[in-house]
DNA sequence: GGAAGAACGGAACATTCTGTTCCGTTGTTG
DNA sequence: CAACAACGGAACAGAATGTTCCGTTCTTCC
C-alpha cells in the first residue's frame, strides 16, 4: 500500500489526486487571503483543477474555509513551538514575529473568522497558541528588553497590522511587512533605547474584543 | 433663496433632502469602510433612506463610491494641512499621523481603490495628498528627532497598518489605532532612544508598488 | 484484455444577490 | 389646486455563485 503523503513514487490519477490535494489547500489559502469572500470556482480555477476536484475532498465552502482555517492555525503553532525552542529570551519573542509574519499566517485566521462553525478542535488549538503567544511575551519580559507594557494581546494586534500590509509579489510583501515589524520591535525594545516614561495609551485590547470577529 | 448648506431652517421635504444628503455619505462612508463590497442596498438602509433618494443624488454605485472616497481624500488633504500649521516640526508630523488615524480616514482611499474609475480631479487631489505627507516627512527629518531612513511612502504603510485595526465600537478602534501608532512612533523617533545603527530593514516602498491598487 | 472503479473537468442548475428602474404617495410651492 | 420635488420600496433583469451531475480518462485487478 502506498504512501498516500509521499507523491513522488506514485504515478498517473494518484500522483495527480495527490499533487491536487495540495494544489488546493494552496490555492484557497491564496485565493482567500486576498479576498475572503471570493467564490469556490476562483480556487479551482487557482489551483489548476476542475470543481469536482475540489467537492471531492471538501463537503461545501464552508469545510474548505474551516480547514484552510484550521491549517494556518496549526501553523500558527508550530512557529510559536519552534521560536520558543530558541535559547535567548529576547531571540525567542522576536524570531517569533517574524516568523508569523513571514509565513502570512495571521491573517488567514482574522479573515476567515465568522465565515464558518470552528470546529471544537479549533477552539482548543486556539486556546494554545494563545498560551504560546502568553509564553513568548513572558519570554520576552524575561530578557528585561521588552517594553513593560507590553502584553500578550499586543502581539495580535502587532500581527495584524504588519498581515494588512499585501503587494502583488508575495516577497516584496514579506520584505515590507519585516520593515514594520522592525519599526515596531524598535519602539518596543528598551535596549535599543526605547524610552519607556512615556508608556504606551490606552489599555491593551481584551480577550473580549479580540474574539469578537468569530461570532456569526 | 435658502441656503442649501444650512439644514436648520429649512422645512419639510427641504429639510429631509438636506438631512439625507449628509446621511447618505456618512452611511456609506461607516458601511463601505466596514465591507467595500457591500450592496448599495446596506448603505440605504443604514442612512434609513429609500433607495430612491439615493439614485437621485448618485448616478450609480460606482458614482457614490468615487464620491465617498473623493470625500475622504479632501478629508485627509484638510487634516494634513492642519497639521503643517503646528509651530513645531515634531509636533507637525506626529500631529499629522494621529489626525489621520483619528479621522479613520486613510482606509476608504485604500480599500476601495480600484473599484471606480478615478477622475482627474481625484488625480490631482491624490498628487496633492502626496506633497503634503512629503513636507510632513521633511519638517520630522528637520526637527532632528524622525530616523533619517524614514520616507514618505512609509507614512502610507503606517497608516495602513493602523487602519487595519478595526473593532465594533469605533471610539475603542480609535484608542487602539492610537496604542500602535504611538509604539511606531517610539520606534520613530531617535529623542526617545530609537537606536538607528541598525536601520530599518528592506528598502521602503516605491511610488510604483504604492500606486498598483488604482488599476481596475 | 476488459470490467470495475477512482478521479477528474466542466457544463448545467437552482438560488440568491444586487444594481437599477418605476410607480404611487407625500409634502411644498406658486 | 395644479405643478413639482423628493421619497419609499416593490419589481425586474441580469450577474454571481454553491452544488450536482454526467461523460471521460486513467488505473487496477481479475
Amino acid at each position: 500500500m502506498p504512501n498516500p503523503t509521499e507523491a513522488a513514487d506514485l504515478s498517473g490519477r494518484r500522483a495527480q489526486a495527490a499533487r491536487n490535494d495540495s494544489a488546493i489547500v494552496d490555492a484557497a489559502r491564496a485565493v482567500f487571503l486576498d479576498d475572503p469572500k471570493a467564490p469556490v470556482s476562483a480556487v479551482a480555477a487557482r489551483a489548476g483543477v476542475g470543481i469536482s476536484a475540489l467537492y471531492r475532498r471538501y463537503g461545501g465552502k464552508e469545510d474548505l474555509l474551516r480547514q484552510v482555517c484550521h491549517d494556518g492555525l496549526r501553523r500558527y503553532i508550530a512557529e510559536a513551538e519552534q521560536a520558543l525552542a530558541e535559547d535567548d529570551d529576547w531571540q525567542a519573542f522576536t524570531s517569533f514575529l517574524f516568523r508569523i509574519v513571514d509565513a502570512d499566517v495571521h491573517s488567514l485566521t482574522v479573515h476567515l473568522a465568522g465565515s464558518f462553525e470552528p470546529t471544537a478542535e479549533m477552539g482548543a488549538d486556539a486556546a494554545r497558541s494563545g498560551k504560546l503567544a502568553e509564553r513568548l511575551t513572558r519570554r520576552g519580559h524575561q530578557s528585561g528588553r521588552l517594553r513593560s507594557d507590553f502584553t500578550p494581546a499586543d502581539i495580535v494586534l502587532v500581527l495584524e497590522g504588519c498581515a494588512a500590509l499585501r503587494f502583488p509579489d508575495p516577497e516584496r510583501t514579506r520584505r515590507l511587512r519585516r520593515r514594520y515589524l522592525a519599526l515596531q520591535l524598535a519602539g518596543l525594545d528598551t535596549a535599543a533605547g526605547a524610552a519607556q516614561d512615556a508608556g504606551l495609551p490606552g489599555p491593551p485590547a481584551s480577550e473580549e474584543e479580540l474574539g469578537w470577529r468569530w461570532r456569526r
